[in-house]
DNA sequence: CGTCTATTTGAATGTACTCAAAAGCGGTGG
DNA sequence: CCACCGCTTTTGAGTACATTCAAATAGACG
C-alpha cells in the first residue's frame, strides 16, 4: 500500500485523514505466474497498480497470434479502460509474468473516489496525460523506426525488462517475430 | 464557441453562470491554411478545439522524412501535451491543412480554468482517457495489420477525412509510403 | 497558361515473415 | 541429483510486403 500512497503523493499532497480514506478504497491480491488478471471477452472489472512483480497486457488477432500491447512493473498502473469506464468486453487479457502482487480498485469505489477525494481527479488527469504522451511516442517508434532500431531503444529505456521479460514477449512488444528478434541480438552481438 | 460548449455539455452539466465563465478562458483565432500553429522546436503554448478546418500534427525524423501523427478536425483537441504542460520543447509540429477556425486556451487559463470550474476536470479526464484509448487501438493497428488492412480500416472509420486529405498525408499517418499507398488503391480498385 | 506539387508507374532492393528443424534451457518427477 | 519433457531461442532457406529511386502523368492554383 505504501508504494501506491508514495506514488500519488509525488503527484498530490493528501492530509494523514486522506491517507487513511483512500486505503479503504483498494485491496491488495496477488497473482500467480501465468494467471490472468483479465480475460479476453469478459468486463473489465477493475484497475490495477503493481506492487511487485510483472504483468503484460495482450490481444489476440484474426490470425491467433498475440500481440503484446504493454508490460506493466512495480509502481505501473494497468488495466483496460475502455471496458472498464464503459463495462464493455474487453478485447485485451491482462496475465501475470512472475508472481504479482497488485492493488485494485473496484469500478464503483473508483467513481466513489473521485468523490470523496476530489484532489484524486488531478493524479488520474495526470496520469492518463502521461499515458498518452508515452504512447504518443510508441506510435512515432513503429512508424518510423526498423525493428532494429526499435529494439536498441527498448534497450536503452528499459534494460531491466530485458532482463526478465522472455524475448518472445518482446518481439511481439516490438511488433516483429521472435525468430527476426533472434536474428537482430546476433547481428548486434557480432556488430 | 458554442461547438466547444456543446462538446462540454455532452460529459459534464455546466450551470449558465459557469458557461460565461468558461467563455473567458478561450481566445478564438483562425489559421490559414499551410499555417503552422505549432513549430518543432518551440515550447507550446496553448491547447487548441478545432471548430472548423483540419489540422496534421507531425514529426520529423532523423532521414528528414515526415510521419503525421493525427489529424484534428471539427470538435477534436490537439496540441502537444508534454510540451504544454512540462514547457518543454516539442519535437512536434502541428500545420493547418485548410483554413482553420480553433479555440486556443493557454496553460495559465488551463490551470485556472480546472480552480474556477473544477467540474471541467472530470471533462478533461475523459478527454485524456479517449485519447488513450484511441490511441492504443492505433499501435495494435500497427503491430497487428498489414498496410492494405490499416487502409481499409481508415477508409470505413474516417471516410469524410479520405475526401479532404492529401493522399501522401495519409500514407504517412498509416506509415507508408505514398507510393506504396498509391499502388494499394489501384490494386484494390482492380480488385 | 505555366509552374509547382501530388499522384502514378515500374524496376531493383531491402526488411521482415513463414516454415521447418535443431539447439538450449528450466522445471519436475523419479 | 539426474533425466526427461516442454517451451524458448537459434539458424537457415525461400518468400512476401514495402521501400527507394527515377521518371512520367495529372491536378491545383495563381
Amino acid at each position: 500500500m505504501n508504494r501506491l500512497l508514495q506514488h500519488i503523493n509525488q503527484h498530490i499532497k493528501l492530509s494523514s485523514g486522506n491517507i487513511e480514506k483512500l486505503k479503504k478504497f483498494f485491496t491488495i491480491k496477488s497473482y500467480k505466474k501465468k494467471e490472468y488478471l483479465l480475460h479476453f471477452g469478459s468486463i473489465s472489472r477493475y484497475e490495477f497498480f503493481v506492487i511487485k512483480g510483472c504483468l503484460r497486457t495482450f490481444i489476440v488477432d484474426k490470425n491467433g497470434t498475440e500481440h503484446n500491447i504493454m508490460f506493466a512493473t512495480e509502481n505501473w498502473w494497468t488495466g483496460d479502460i475502455a471496458s472498464f469506464f464503459n463495462q464493455t468486453p474487453t478485447s485485451y487479457s491482462i496475465q501475470a509474468l512472475e508472481k504479482t502482487d497488485v492493488l485494485q480498485i473496484s469500478k464503483e469505489k473508483w467513481e466513489n473516489l473521485f468523490i470523496q477525494i476530489p484532489e484524486f481527479g488531478h493524479y488520474a488527469r495526470v496520469m492518463f496525460q502521461n499515458a498518452t504522451v508515452a504512447q504518443q511516442s510508441r506510435i512515432i517508434q513503429n512508424l518510423s523506426y526498423t525493428a532494429e532500431e526499435r529494439y536498441l531503444d527498448f534497450l536503452a529505456k528499459s534494460p531491466n525488462l530485458i532482463q526478465r521479460i522472455p524475448q518472445k514477449h518482446i518481439a511481439s512488444y516490438l511488433g516483429i517475430t521472435p525468430e527476426f528478434l533472434s536474428m537482430l541480438r546476433n547481428k548486434l552481438v557480432h556488430n
